[in-house]
DNA sequence: TTTACTTCTTACCATAGATCAAGAGCTATT
DNA sequence: AATAGCTCTTGATCTATGGTAAGAAGTAAA
């Protein structure tokens, strides 16, 4: 899948009206490791993600990261509240790998809305499966353990799982990385 | 501020047009301990609260009550979800005190929309809203002590702390009421 | 090949928060 | 007044996870 199978199959895009959209997009090819956002920046496009992976994430007070999302192929990353509201973000978002993007800035999200007439609509099925996903993470953090959430982790992700260091996804899960070496320890001993 | 105040500020609905809406918006009164929602149940309505006190809250396995949202005067809840997706919530609404609702279904959205232009464009307003609540709180489960919580959780609702018995802030903080009551020992010590 | 760097593991100890248990203070009910 | 039922506190322990430190293995750079 690339971006214009996306369009089509997420907003409803007809096939007839993508050039007019491409027309606009323009690929943006990124190393692992550069950013594509950072703290006190306001975040003007959302990026489609056709290759590679990256990563949202915030800095503590105490220098410690903190992963909120990742993007790999056919995903949408973004600080959305930075995008909407306008406001500066608290936010990097980084690539881990060699990556190819499609920033989506107001000018393509208003062609599209022009041209797609389900555009809201399908818009505001992505602003709800983005809160469910929200509201299950907070019930994870709130219930489970650290093995729990790691086990969550995998079945949700199997893929992401082997193209991340493993520090980062003890990031995302909330814990240090020894903490999660000693849960994988756990669980190889007794499966 | 009641219902068509909270209408016209945060909708952008005529004030012509509010008996139209209020037509179809019975009020509906619930006495402290009682269920607007139970896991299984589809949920059919969101409601505003004219006055009285709720919370959303799910039951882990074990047993344990995880409180994922609180709803006073002039707020909306519901299990959006549910609502949005017509399938089984996994959670309970309570009234912790004796509320008045106004219950809201697609019937009365449907009017709302039809009666006022800005009504999507608002309505995505407060999605994005409620998704930036959902991850400041996820930031702060993930880098924040029971302490620093607790004193975020009393900046952000210093009113409602008066009138939600102690458990079940350590419910929505994601600790147990002893360790609350230490933490707050902790402050009062040396504030 | 050597050096440097990163990731992961492991061992040892520290700590935040959980658990268990008891009791104190309230309020409602009888 | 007496009982029962909550909520909150406090003390004594327990446990999961964190912190520190060191080493092993891999990869990249010199």
């Amino acid at each position: 899948m690339n971006f214009s199978q996306y369009l089509i199959e997420k907003f409803g895009v007809q096939e007839s009206d993508l050039a007019y959209i491409k027309e606009l997009a323009e690929i943006k090819k990124i190393s692992a490791g550069s950013f594509l956002l950072k703290p006190g920046e306001i975040c003007n496009h959302t990026f489609f993600v056709e290759k590679g992976l990256l990563r949202l994430y915030s800095l503590s007070e105490n220098g410690k990261e903190h992963i909120l999302q990742f993007a790999s192929e056919n995903w949408l990353v973004s600080d959305r509240d930075s995008v909407f509201f306008k406001e500066p973000s608290k936010f990097y978002i980084e690539a881990i790998e060699d990556s190819h993007l499609i920033p989506i800035n107001d000018k393509i999200i208003n062609k599209i809305a022009e041209l797609t007439p389900s555009f809201r609509e399908k818009n505001e099925i992505l602003l709800h499966n983005h809160i469910r996903h929200l509201n299950q993470r907070i019930n994870l953090l709130l219930s489970a353990s650290a093995k729990t959430r790691y086990l969550e982790f995998v079945k949700l992700y199997p893929d992401l799982q082997l193209r991340i260091p493993q520090w980062m996804v003890a990031s995302y899960l909330g814990i240090t990385p020894e903490s999660l070496s000693r849960v994988r320890k756990g669980l190889a001993d007794r499966p």
